[in-house]
DNA sequence: TTGTAGGCGTTATCAT
DNA sequence: ATGATAACGCCTACAA
């Protein structure tokens, strides 16, 4: 089947006995038309449900105004936040939106062909780009931000947030609240964030005075958590700060589930503040940062790389974060 | 620029001395070309890291590989466990995912504009489609299935619930734990499904000799609950059914704020279960389907419609229900 | 086995 | 103001 039933341009000129570059120039509102084709021109589109192939468009443009995000999975409160947020931008701005999943907590190779082929316009990653990736992103210059996790070692522009800040506050408040032998639960130690978060931790409990136990710092190696945490109840830990709140969560379930708990055998602290945009019955501790304006400005970021692609100057930039006591940690104690 | 460093069939074949024909068989398996040749293209495409334009294909061959998903928000963990499986799902079929929202709870004709412009290759919808739209999908045959929210009146395939028994087995549920005086709460009434879902509740009532009030009956005119809440509050109801697990986690902090209990003041329950998928620290009484089997059903049915596009017999499937008891339920009383 | 020609639908360029 | 032509990158059909 050759045209599936789709009107084309040619099909509105012929009925009109005027060349498709007249057709597409009066749609489009270029000059050159007169009024009285422009106005058949129109209407006849309008009856007959002409719409553009964007394929054949970007084929000729080389633009797409397509943009990717990528995350790991979307059953996940925070990419999901993230995700409405950009989609929601980008659509004010006439960009549309595709969803892919990295594989291996990266944006490898394999989808960065996707993208390739498919040619988008942009891209806005929740995963850290792959070696390989990454060398192609900067030699092929397609505008890039990666989001959430800083790596400075990376050739392209990234959002974050002060992971350093926020997890040295987390410290202070569990030691404020009585906290002696504190944990910490991230996702595995190559993402560099999640060793930043621990690095914060641990200042803290420095700077604090309260020993540490390393055996108390794990990393993740599969996407449960059962098994960290069930070490770190073993340890008898009076404290866990937790990578962020979906991992809060399920740990907070687990421990329900065994009679444990929170805050008052086991104080929790998470990272991402969900609870701003989705109802939750357990007021969590964590930490917070302006998600809109994170969105926003990795919106903006992006397309100032989509507009100018000579000038490939990739920028860091980090929002602050704020404290949020919630009801998984203790109140201060005054004794 | 005309070129912006993309390598094309073009670019490997001068480099070979053979036309771009040779060069496409040679990368697709086809046929007709020798293996010396073959290698040679193979390898050369490697190193210069051809990916083949996913546009340039998708206009020639009319098909792109894409199928959209239009729900909302996507900031409802409903839409979100669905989207991720679908996505998944796609992904294991060469397929890509776009996202699109639609407009007043509705895929309308703008979004569909996009979805046509774009040509994409079938549609998963969690928005029932307007009138016109309806008509569209109709007359172009783009393969489409809505995701629960039967509605016999459309002319695409739908993948629903058992709404009906579902609410009847709520009500039951309610009264047999002793509630007097149950309110309902939906999204507007216009969504055929947040009807359904009150009449099997009254329907409940009614066989169980319980009296209902209409002005606990409500159907909320904003994306709030609260308003409708506080109502049902006022009138002194002792269980509330919710349209789904979202908002019903909306209600319960509402209730938790102003100092109510959750179930000894007023029993909850919801639709959903997202809590199977989704970490969530209070079980909720709800009504659970099983997600993966209508994915699975929705996109197999889904790809029935693009393989067979000359008949187009739409379907309707409905799936089982089951009650979920959790906590914000009384236990049965033995009184 | 390899090459040539035409077309997918649109837009830009250069005529007329 | 309008038309003709070429190009975007790929694939199918047919020719050599």
């Amino acid at each position: 089947m050759v045209n599936k039933g789709n009107i084309r341009l040619i099909d509105i000129a012929g009925k009109l006995n005027i060349t498709v570059n007249t057709a597409s120039k009066a749609l489009r509102g270029k000059p050159g038309v007169s009024d009285e084709t422009r106005k058949a021109v129109k209407k006849l589109a309008e009856e007959l449900g002409y719409v553009p192939n964007s394929l054949a468009k970007g084929l000729q443009s080389g633009q797409t105004f397509t943009v990717a995000i990528i995350f790991d999975v979307l059953i996940n409160p925070y990419f999901m936040i993230m995700a409405d947020k950009i989609h929601q931008k980008l659509k004010t701005l006439g960009y549309d939106t595709m969803i892919f999943a990295g594989e291996d907590g990266k944006l490898e190779i394999n989808t960065l062909k996707t993208l390739l082929s498919r040619r988008v316009d942009g891209i806005i990653t929740f995963l850290e780009p792959s070696d390989d990736v990454n060398s192609i992103l900067y030699n092929t210059r397609i505008p890039t931000v990666l989001i959430g996790r800083k790596n400075i070692n990376l050739n392209i522009s990234t959002i974050s947030t002060d992971d350093y800040k926020g997890s040295y506050e987390v410290g202070k408040l569990f030691i404020t609240n009585g906290a002696k032998n504190i944990g910490y639960i991230g996702i595995p130690e190559d993402i560099e964030c999640s060793k930043r978060r621990l690095s914060g931790l641990m200042q803290s409990m420095i700077d604090h005075g309260v020993a540490y136990n390393d055996a108390n710092f794990r990393f993740m190696k599969t996407p449960q958590i059962a098994d960290e945490l069930n070490e770190l109840i073993k340890n008898k830990v009076d404290a866990i700060f937790i990578f962020n709140d979906m991992l809060l969560l399920e740990a907070y379930i687990i421990l329900k589930d065994q009679g444990i708990k929170v805050p008052d055998d086991i104080m929790l602290a998470g990272f991402d503040n969900i609870q701003e945009e989705l109802p939750n019955p357990l007021k969590i501790t964590t930490v917070a940062s302006d998600k809109t304006k994170i969105i926003e400005t990795a919106v903006n970021l992006l397309f100032n790389h989509i507009n100018n692609k000579e000038v490939y100057e990739y920028q860091h930039v980090e929002f602050d974060v704020e404290l949020i006591v919630g009801e998984t940690t203790k109140s201060l104690i005054s004794s």
